[in-house]
DNA sequence: TGTCCACTGGAAGGGAGGGCTT
DNA sequence: AAGCCCTCCCTTCCAGTGGACA
């Protein structure tokens, strides 16, 4: 071969001017459309700054409503503001879908506060209130306000219960020397039904609701990134408009139209084409549903492989709407064929809701009167991904036994 | 109106695995 | 080493449910 394999693709052209203008975590210096939002959350905790406690909040919104990009923008101001009035401010974010049980919680919030010479707490092993007393008695020592942001605190709450945003919500009635405050970010308007209304009282003393972008104003968000991110001229009349008409069908997310915008532009320089237009759009429109997918699949459990693999393997044959029973059998045999033993329906009911909230399948509850209650599941799988994706290519002859094509048994 | 079906989903608890304390 | 605490994954039990049907 002639020269260094990575100089053809270092001598094209980039469209990219900044990648990251692209990146979920890019914090643009401007939030177009949600003005009143921030202005919101600044009257709040300006309190902060005065030495006061500011209220807990609740912001709820559609995924991509830009609640977690205002709340870390509103924050950084906050700190800068802080550390020039010299006054303590902390902040800490929580993302409760990977922080997802009180003690955990708890632990990284006292961890971060943590100091040389402290004795670290463990990620387990200790009582969860032995944990709690560590984290008030690190933040007197601090001083100050402390904000804790619990982003998607609708998962902590249906995994780990309220008992944690009791604890957290009741903590200035033990601190001495500092003040907290509870933001709480959350997808589901309804979270707080799951609550003991004194929790409720407490965390949610402010609302804000975050209203799902349309379509102008993705296209408004999207200007904005193109500005910072893309070279000029290299989006064609048109991209835009569809990108953000593409993202406004999915609940009005702006992630999903920077992710499209993205991808639309890598398809062109991958083509080496100078310009993006909507074909771009369209396949990356078809690569981000495969991709959002797969990855996903691949680090589910074997249970909850074989479950996708029977629901798939019935739509094969032509089954729409399969009852949860009808599923359960199909995987049952699946599992005989691969001699592992079947988990309770009782188990495969719960992991169907499980894929239901990943947005593997889609499941809803109907009755059929005397044919009895049960979940209708369709899978949300592109048609591209077959049994081997699914089961991930480093088990593909399990997959070919679950489907019945290869004799696991014989050459065990 | 009551019965019945095929489940759903809450509650309780077992057991494995991991870590800390005494 | 024993005892304790925590999480995670799972089972067992069972009351509850929506709607067709007699």
């Amino acid at each position: 071969m002639d020269g260094n394999i990575f100089e053809k693709i270092l001598g094209q052209d980039c469209l990219f001017v900044d990648r990251r203008a692209f990146d979920h975590a890019f914090e643009p210096t401007r939030l177009p459309h949600r003005g009143h939002e921030v202005e919101s959350l600044v009257r709040n905790l300006v309190d902060a700054l005065n030495g006061h406690i500011p209220s807990n909040m609740l912001l709820y919104g559609v995924p991509g409503s830009g609640k977690t990009v205002v709340t870390r923008f509103v924050l950084g101001q906050l700190l800068d503001k802080g550390e020039e009035m010299g006054q303590s401010v902390e902040t800490y974010e929580i993302n409760c879908r990977n922080v997802d049980t009180k003690y955990r919680v708890v632990q990284t919030i006292a961890s971060k506060l943590g100091r040389r010479g402290d004795t670290p707490i463990p990620f387990t092993g200790w009582p969860t209130d032995r944990v709690l007393e560590e984290l008030i008695s690190r933040m007197d020592r601090a001083g100050g306000v402390h904000i804790i942001v619990l982003d998607e605190i609708d998962n902590l709450v249906s995994r780990a219960g309220d008992g944690l945003l009791y604890n957290l919500t009741s903590l200035n009635t033990s601190l001495r020397n500092s003040r907290c405050c509870i933001i709480g970010i959350s997808n589901d308007l309804n979270f707080t039904q799951q609550l003991d209304p004194r929790v409720t009282s407490r965390l949610s003393q402010e609302d804000l609701v975050f209203h799902p972008y349309g379509a102008p104003e993705i296209q408004d968000i999207l200007s904005e990134r193109v500005n910072t991110g893309l070279r000029e001229d290299v989006i064609e009349e048109g991209v835009l408009e569809l990108c953000s008409a593409l993202a406004a069908q999915e609940h009005g997310d702006a992630r999903r139209a920077l992710d499209l915008l993205r991808i639309s532009v890598q398809k062109a320089e991958q083509r080496s084409q100078k310009t993006v237009d909507r074909r771009h759009v369209r396949l990356a429109q078809s690569q981000l549903e495969y991709d959002q997918v797969t990855p996903v699949l691949k680090t589910l459990p074997l249970h909850q492989k074989l479950l996708v693999l029977a629901i798939k393997l019935n739509e094969d044959n032509g089954m729409r709407n399969i009852s949860t029973g009808e599923t359960y059998r199909t995987y049952s045999d699946a599992c005989m064929k691969i001699s592992v033993e079947a988990l309770t329906p009782r188990r495969i009911s719960s992991l169907l809701n499980e894929l239901d909230t990943l947005g593997i399948i889609m499941a809803r509850n109907v009755s059929k009167g005397r044919g009895g209650r049960s979940k209708q599941v369709n899978s949300a799988i592109p048609k591209g991904v077959d049994a081997i994706s699914i089961m991930g290519e480093s088990e593909p002859l399990i997959a070919e036994a679950a489907l019945g094509r290869y004799n696991l048994q014989s050459q065990l």
